[in-house]
DNA sequence: CCTTGACCTAGAGTAACTCGAGGCCGGTAT
DNA sequence: ATACCGGCCTCGAGTTACTCTAGGTCAAGG
């Protein structure tokens, strides 16, 4: 699958799998004989992993020790479940958050109809 | 009102106070003879309502125009209201975004239990 | 009187992209 | 045959939204 494949599949710009790539959050993409890049299924299924971490705001500082852990091997399963785990926390705090925010722009919206009405 | 003061009542740093304000997001904050600033109900309000349309991730331009038409006066609140109403459909899209990262996080979690048994 | 702490400004540094310049290559329209 | 086009490449600069540092003022406490 060339670049611009992965990315539509993904979700992820060309331009970001290249920085992450360069940054160390895609471990190993092959290269054609064009020296262009060659995503396999499983890269593809990473980067849409890394689409929804991002997405859902995990620091590139982790997604990078993630994905030094997913290239050393499945003997670090445990600490990527603790870091996926700790994400799903994340992902709770940011719902409260927008609840609350939901709330705020409740009230804002309602003080707004008083002063139209 | 101090600026720390409005820091732990917003919600926001005290960089980040004095940054938006500098960009124009804060309109007239008052100064005392010491060339402090001096937050008023107002300004704390104000504040505390951007750093929920922060938090759930309005960008600074439309937070920069949301602010110019709260200075220009109760005539803008129908554009004011309509900026309002499409962040919140903003926050719809993230409530499903993070539904979805919770399904592809409980999918691999499972998958990481059938590696670890 | 000296230091501590909260405040000030201006400017540099950071995170995470995002874009532009300049260049290679394979295919197709003239 | 050649001129051009689109997709890919690298490298480096630009952008957004902070965040931190350096250097300085001033009021209050030991």
């Amino acid at each position: 699958m060339r670049i611009s494949e992965a990315a539509t599949a993904s979700g992820l710009r060309v331009d970001t799998i290249r920085y992450y790539e360069a940054t160390g959050l895609v471990p190993k993409v092959a290269r054609g004989s064009d020296g262009h890049r060659r995503f396999s299924p499983e890269n593809v299924e990473w980067l849409s992993l890394l689409y929804w971490l991002r997405e859902t705001g995990m620091p590139m500082k982790v997604m990078k020790r993630f994905a030094e852990l997913y290239a050393a091997g499945n003997e670090t399963i445990p600490e990527r479940k603790a870091i996926l785990m700790d994400h799903s926390k994340l992902l709770q705090m940011r719902r409260e958050n927008l609840d609350r925010c939901e709330d705020v722009l409740a009230r804002k919206l309602e003080i707004y109809e008083d002063y139209l009405t």
